[in-house]
DNA sequence: ATTATTAACGAGAACGTTATCGAAATCACC
DNA sequence: GGTGATTTCGATAACGTTCTCGTTAATAAT
């Protein structure tokens, strides 16, 4: 069994009492200069680290906050963590994680579990469909501070982070439309989800604005991962009698795999099929053609929510506010019809 | 403040003592199927969750491991958290993450402010050189239970997982030499690093065996960026009078680097110059030439790291252990001369 | 009927820390 | 030199759990 030296040990050391040492430790406020200084020596002989459940528990505060989130591989997600990493070290707290495999099972099986007593609060970008957050409305009930980032479910009324879908897509097809493609597609995620339904409409509406009809059988759902992108145009390309030339992917992977399904037909991107994506993965400058999208402020939505998150912990009267970063539509070589 | 249901509400509720109620959440030998039915009905009802800094104090094991590592956006090191995290979630444990931005001083204070007994075990890949771990050293001794991975110090005698870095060197610059390549050159990282360290005589001793001459100036360190490999060719091609046929990267983002380089500079990638890069990053198929690679088994590095570690703790007598996994040469476009 | 055995539970200490309260000891002040 | 204020410190109760003992009551064995 691993022991470690603690306040009594120091206290017994020095032959004084372990309030003393508590307070040497932490502010002079009540302790004289020599004690402090024999103190905080002798702590440092004994190589004494604080000891956090004792301290977590007295105070009931422990300085650790929950990050709940889909998948870590990929770039959107990385960057977001390495955000609420850098925020929450600078102001002394610790993160722990916690990985779903965007699977709504797994999801309520660790919200569940989660001991609301050893941690202060939780960001959380959420698998499951909106209509099927209870779990996480229970955890707000119990009173702990939560903040949503990316995928924010619609009705729990807390703080929520995200990037402005609606006006990225808007971007993006109006982009497409000023490029000179008329027949536009848009692959997106699974239905339910707030963050693509944002996109959709965005898409929707530029579409409407410029005078462009919509066909609900140029809007393919499915999941959120390269493979999917693929299918979703091996679906377009073989359901419609008028293809599409253009692809609005909802995200960078998804018009990845849309750019490799399109090149295994021998149709040239950009000059045929033009293809825009959602997020601005550093791949999209590495693949060739280059591919237009809309960057998305990952690092920041780390940063403000994590940001957000700390005054709600501070200030338990903390009123949800809602947050939203704006992206950049960037153009490169996939919409170019040259 | 907030206050969550507690094993004394419970027994307060139901009029019976702690001490029951203790026992009935967790073994059932010394509690009637009755009382037991009763107090879980309760807590469920109270929405109990236990406080783990109370187990945690009174059984001095937190079922927290640290995880501390130079950085998350790149695919290896998500990869291998995805790997230890899902370890670690299976076994009921949770990770915490420290992020050193590849930053010494940086980890040197991430080590040195750790709680020793809010902390089961740890799991590191160092950024410092391997002379510089005494701040590691100090964790071991005082009896936490560590492993490293992927960049392990050289002197400290504990358990490492790390994938055969010489052996997959070897096989990389073996199969530029079956490819024709003669000047072979290497970009590697920063000196004084375990694993480029390996890399480097893998490169030499295939040179070596191969006949082929050692020439220092072909060899570049820097860092282990993009941008690093960009700049590494950039010397490469105006330092020497002869240039090289053909690179071989430290990692693929190094490679993708000099492939930029070499494209900028019209090279033919491949027919003239081959590259081959280290980790196998999903990249590598979606870059124009497809990038030949060595494929690094970060998932399994991180599963297996976890799993050491658990067995650390679990037997506290446990001998450290060097686990080496063996990577894969692929072969793509970038090293055909077609 | 008496004793041993078991099943079910309670009382209280312990884990390492902080917080409250009070007790000395020192000091200043008139 | 007595009073009050201040400085410095110690005792002790909490925080929420587990664990070690007891203790009681019911059951089994003689």
């Amino acid at each position: 069994m691993r022991r470690f030296a603690t306040i009594k040990d120091i206290a017994k050391a020095l032959g004084i009492s372990v309030a003393t040492v508590s307070r040497a430790l932490r502010d002079a406020y009540d302790v004289s200069p020599q004690t402090r200084k024999l103190v905080l020596e002798k702590a440092e002989e004994m190589h004494y680290k604080p000891n956090f459940n004792a301290t977590g528990l007295v105070k009931s505060s422990t300085h650790k906050i929950g990050v709940i989130i889909p998948a870590i591989t990929n770039y959107y997600f990385s960057t977001v963590i390495t955000g609420i990493q850098e925020v929450a070290q600078s102001k002394g707290y610790n993160i722990i994680l916690y990985i779903t495999n965007d699977s709504p099972e797994l999801e309520k099986k660790i919200v569940y579990d989660l001991s609301l007593s050893s941690l202060d609060g939780l960001l959380a970008c959420v698998s499951s469909p909106s209509d099927a957050c209870k779990h996480f409305q229970e955890l707000i009930d119990d009173g702990l501070p939560v903040v949503f980032f990316d995928r924010v479910p619609e009705e729990i009324n807390i703080s929520k982070v995200m990037q402005d879908d609606y006006n990225g897509a808007y971007q993006a097809v109006k982009h497409l439309i000023e490029k000179g493609y008329e027949k536009i597609a848009h692959i997106t995620g699974p239905k339910g989800v707030f963050l693509t339904e944002n996109r959709l409409r965005g898409y929707q509406d530029a579409l409407q604005d410029h005078n462009l009809a919509l066909d609900n059988k140029w809007v393919v759902y499915s999941g959120f991962s390269q493979k999917d992108g693929e299918s979703d145009v091996a679906q377009l390309f073989t359901e419609n009698l008028k293809t599409p030339d253009a692809i609005f992917a909802v995200n960078d992977r998804k018009a990845i795999g849309a750019m490799v399904a399109l090149k295994r037909k021998n149709i040239r991107i950009g000059a045929e099929v033009g293809v825009i994506g959602f997020t601005n993965d550093p791949i999209c400058e590495i693949i060739s053609p280059t591919l237009s999208t809309v960057a998305e402020p990952a690092y920041e939505i780390g940063r403000k929510s994590c940001e957000l998150l700390l005054t709600h912990i501070k200030k338990s009267t903390f009123i949800g506010e809602e947050v939203v970063l704006s992206g950049e539509l960037i153009v490169r070589e996939s919409t170019s019809r040259v």
